[in-house]
DNA sequence: AAAAATAGTGTTCATTTGTTCACCACAAAT
DNA sequence: ATTTGTGGTGAACAAATGAACACTATTTTT
């Protein structure tokens, strides 16, 4: 599909909204990208947001505030052509989890990673999580693969996920059902962990790829 | 520090917050979580939020609309961390093969993935190969897989190789045994094929890599 | 030369949205 | 017995915010 070309002023905005959303979670209010340009009506800054809805970047949602979603299919780089640090991304790869510590604290990190850009979402701050064990096998991760996660506190149903349960990282299934939380594992030979103490768990992340190598 | 337990309802609020920031593209407004909620007073939900910021879940901009951004977490790493050129190692992906086209032919090529220098010889001039169909599936290789293929012209047993029989490219282990090769399928409704046309096979290379994305 | 797109100011108005208060109810901890 | 934390209703209010209009000016396209 044809991308329609943006004004310098339009590629601003637009470069504008996204960074702040990165930055602060939500998007920018009219007033607030006015103030950024100097523009000081939010009429004109409603005109130039028209517009990138209009060519196909933006959506906005008509009487809310902060209404703005940038459509990612459509920002993909325009001129895609080095393969400069904006399409990679490194993210850390955490070994065994030391007892007691945060996950990401760098005596479990082992290393890391280069990811392709296309598979990560923005805000994300992924990282990577070598497998041990054979519990998974039937999802197809393998002992020794590196799991990619996002960190997120909550699941959905059928989700394979990350849990911390007192010391212990596990990949499982997520499963919630009755009021009890259970951690399906993808092997004949093991059974689902149903979660006790829910005091000692947690929900980690969810994991979003699986990245095997050979040899 | 130590994450402070949540209720059940709070650990949904936060849940919808996250999905519905992801799926938005912003936050929620108070009356959008008490809706989905069933709860009428806007306070009632404040109460929750202030809670969930109270544990360190949340931050939230004052007199500022949909103003909630999600704590990503001291555990959790900061920042991803871009990388350079020279770490990186950009190869073709191939979808499907044209019949009679060298596999590397510009037809056949759909895109691109970054892969990590440290998973890649210089030498070779790996190419990527979406999988299609289940018969890898014991290998732990899926229907949509990404497999990363060195190419070369021998192999021996056990590998898992990429091949080429009259028009069709297969992923299969390699056998060689009395003078007859066989591929051979990792999964039990598949039977292994014997290659009975020398003239028509050939070895396009080695799977060194699986890579999937999950959603 | 005329039309269209771009870029903007200032103002007004209607909605959206966060904040606060008084009050109710229940369970667990002190 | 009393406090504390959780979970809620309903109403009232002020601030934040998007939408609209009239008007100006420059650049680009037709």
């Amino acid at each position: 599909m044809e991308k329609k070309q943006l004004t310098d002023r339009q590629e601003k905005i637009l470069s504008f909204i996204q960074q702040f959303q990165q930055e602060s979670g939500y998007p920018p209010t009219l007033r607030e990208i006015g103030k950024h340009f100097g523009i000081s009506s939010t009429f004109g800054v409603k005109r130039h947001l028209d517009a990138l809805v209009k060519k196909g970047y933006l959506n906005i949602l008509g009487n809310a505030s902060r209404g703005i979603s940038i459509n990612k299919d459509e920002l993909f780089n325009p001129e895609p052509i080095n393969i400069s640090e904006k399409e990679s991304n490194k993210i850390p790869i955490i070994g065994r989890v030391a007892a007691g510590s945060p996950i990401l604290a760098e005596e479990n990190i082992e290393g890391s990673v280069l990811i392709d850009q296309t598979f990560l979402k923005k805000s994300d701050n992924y990282f990577a999580l070598k497998v041990k064990g054979d519990s998974m096998i039937d999802a197809g991760i393998f002992d020794g693969d590196l799991v990619i996660v996002s960190p997120q506190v909550y699941a959905n149903n059928g989700d394979i996920i990350v849990a911390r349960i007192s010391d212990e990282v596990t990949v499982k299934i997520y499963e919630f059902k009755n009021q009890v939380v259970k951690l399906i594992p993808q092997n004949k030979d093991y059974k689902p962990i149903v979660v006790e103490n829910k005091e000692e768990f947690s929900i980690v992340g969810k994991v979003t790829g699986v990245l095997r190598w050979l040899n």
